[in-house]
DNA sequence: TTAGGGTTAG
């Protein structure tokens, strides 16, 4: 076909070249390609470098490409050049495995990486570092080779690399051998080793770094963030907005998830009021981590107030919403919202099901639960996975059901994990079922035998049944394997600080007036009807000696400041490390009432509202 | 072309 193109239908083209190029560059769907595909062929250009270089951009690069179609492509170029290998190796969908061979292949071609090429290929092989590192070491030797040391971005991707491997000790070699370190240099070593959970050694080197800009800021505040340092991201977010630097939308997102973690509410709408302020666009992850602080900090109104008024939800924001819903005990809430999602032609994910599932699981929705369980299996492309099985056991065994949970496990596809056995363990304490429990519970111990929470559970369920040997003998248990007993915290900010306490502790400065206050506290809500539970204290010692350390659990210092510090009408809003237990949930209703109290409590698994006497999770959680 | 942000049961 080719040969028999007009000549003047060439010259043409030449002429017009320019145009065409242009028109390459502006893809925009996958039916367009086809249509300048062929009109490229068509023009005998089918073999070009440069034409096919536009459509694999396109293929490549859009998210509506076609990857395939640009291996296709590729390989029926008689003369392909570097560019067009390396424009295929910036795909974000290309396997490792496919990059590797498009370089085997270059190679084989003759054809030599260029600096354009090591960024793009590093990545790709790291996910696993068992299986890639072989050819990992291959790439790096051959980028010295190639003399790309010295190309910084070369040699950034290479740091970031090995970081990404948690590999530091290669990388701190990389660094400290690199002929040149610009800002990315540095950046990309705070990133890499906070992310290898070495925070201190990030700090030391964001401190010493000649040049910072806002990534470096946001590089190290985010690693405080991700291993929970909230105070020191943001003692370093001040001194970030000291030196003139202004909030940008990825600092107002690592911010934003520091209140979140805190429960620091009135920080995180501060952060809300910047964003708007500085008109920072509120982008879908931006807009779900606004979502996701004012869940996590107890505000769900707020939060469906947000969500609302996106003009465009990412699967993650709807996620996060229904997430919100469940974790405050609005099941009925959370399937409304699916319910609109499906109808507003979004499509769920696993995450979304998951959500749904826990939403039926706090509010004890056992038949929603089921339905949505089945309709998963049937209806939706997505498969069950562990977590989605962990919820249902979860759903049943706190409803009651524990042969229906027991049934769940016995058919699931995989053998179940610690997690989804300790659904069963803790539905067998709260029901009393102590032959299942026991039997789950010394499994779980040895599947997860470094969570303190397991022993805890297994030693709760024994001390419930009144074996006070075998509650011995789980303590000894986690002497011998050194597992220590979580300490309980929780945590209340005021005036935009945050107070922490401890069971016991007498760290804080008013520790004395906050004593007193629980003191009164308890005498009040005696006088309505209190009797300390003591079945979650687990030495085998007198009820009277017992009751002593249930008075002063982190809880209740933390109401006791609050009531304090605050005025009569407002809410009081509390984050705690472990789940509430039994007393403090019982005392925390009756304060609600004889105080006249809206009390807040975030524990590990969800949120409880204390109002009157009552609280939203109807006492079962 | 390299470095920074999102949802996830118990």
């Amino acid at each position: 076909m080719a040969l028999l193109q007009p000549t003047s239908a060439i010259s043409n083209l030449n002429h017009n070249s320019h145009a065409l190029r242009r028109r390459l560059d502006s893809i925009a769907s996958m039916s367009e390609l086809r249509q300048y595909h062929s009109q490229v062929v068509r023009l005998g250009l089918g073999g070009n470098n440069d034409a096919a270089g536009r459509l694999l951009k396109f293929l490549a690069l859009h998210p509506s490409g076609d990857l395939p179609y640009a291996l296709r492509l590729l390989r029926l170029l008689p003369d392909p050049d570097p560019f067009l290998f390396n424009t295929l190796l910036r795909a974000r969908a290309l396997p490792p495995s496919a990059a590797a061979s498009l370089l085997s292949r270059m190679l084989s071609l003759s054809l030599l990486p260029n600096r354009f090429t090591f960024p793009p290929l590093l990545p790709s092989a790291s996910p696993s570092p068992s299986s890639s590192l072989p050819f990992a070491l291959q790439l790096h030797s051959l980028l010295l080779k190639l003399g790309f040391f010295s190309d910084p971005f070369s040699q950034n991707s290479l740091l970031c690399f090995y970081l990404s491997c948690a590999l530091p000790d290669v990388a701190r070699r990389v660094f400290a051998t690199a002929p040149r370190r610009d800002v990315v240099t540095w950046t990309t070593m705070i990133s890499g080793l906070s992310r290898s959970g070495l925070v201190d050694e990030a700090r030391e080197m964001f401190d010493v770094m000649p040049e910072r800009n806002s990534v470096s800021w946001n590089a190290m505040i985010a690693g405080y963030v991700q291993v929970g340092r909230f105070a020191d991201a943001f003692e370093l977010f001040d001194r970030m907005r000291r030196e003139g630097l202004r909030l940008d939308k990825f600092a107002a997102a690592s911010m934003l998830a520091a209140c979140t973690g805190l429960g620091a509410l009135d920080q995180g709408r501060w952060i809300h009021e910047n964003i708007t302020r500085n008109g920072i666009e509120l982008d879908s992850k931006l807009a779900t981590t606004v979502i996701d602080m004012y869940c996590k900090c107890g505000c769900v109104e707020k939060a469906y107030e947000v969500f609302e008024g996106l003009e465009k939800r990412g699967i993650s924001s709807w996620n996060c919403m229904i997430g919100g819903f469940a974790v405050h005990g609005r099941g009925e809430d959370a399937i409304e919202l699916f319910k609109q999602m499906e109808r507003e032609g979004a499509t769920p994910d696993g995450i979304t099901l998951l959500n749904v599932l826990s939403a039926c699981a706090h509010s004890g929705l056992v038949s929603e639960g089921r339905y949505y369980f089945n309709y998963m299996i049937q209806a939706s492309n997505i498969e069950p996975k562990m977590e989605h099985y962990g919820c249902m056991v979860d759903l049943l065994g706190r409803a009651g059901l524990l042969e229906d949970a027991k049934k769940v496990i016995d058919e699931m596809p995989m053998s179940p994990d610690a997690g989804v056995l300790g659904a069963l363990l803790g539905a067998c304490r709260i029901h009393g079922d102590v032959e299942m429990g026991e039997r789950i519970g010394r499994t779980v111990i040895e599947l997860d035998s470094k969570n303190s929470g397991r022993y805890v559970l297994l030693a709760n369920l024994y001390a419930k049944a009144g074996r006070w040997e075998d509650v011995a003998e789980v303590r000894r248990l986690m002497n011998d394997r050194r597992v220590r007993k979580e300490a309980g915290r929780s945590v209340i900010e005021m005036n935009g600080e945050v107070n922490e306490f401890i069971c016991g502790g007498m760290s804080h400065p008013q520790a004395r007036e906050i004593y007193e206050t629980v003191d009164e506290m308890l005498n009040r809500i005696r006088l309505a009807g209190y009797v300390p539970d003591t079945e979650g204290v687990l030495h085998d010692i007198g009820e009277q000696e017992k009751e002593n350390p249930l008075y002063y659990h982190s809880e209740k210092l933390a109401i006791a400041f609050g009531l304090l510090h605050t005025k009569s009408s407002e809410t009081i809003r509390i984050t705690k490390n472990l789940r509430v237990c039994r007393d403090c949930h019982e005392a925390s209703k009756l304060i609600s009432r004889v105080f006249d109290r809206e009390i807040i409590v975030r524990d590990r698994n969800r949120f409880h509202h204390f109002k009157d006497g009552k609280c939203s999770c109807r006492d079962y959680w």
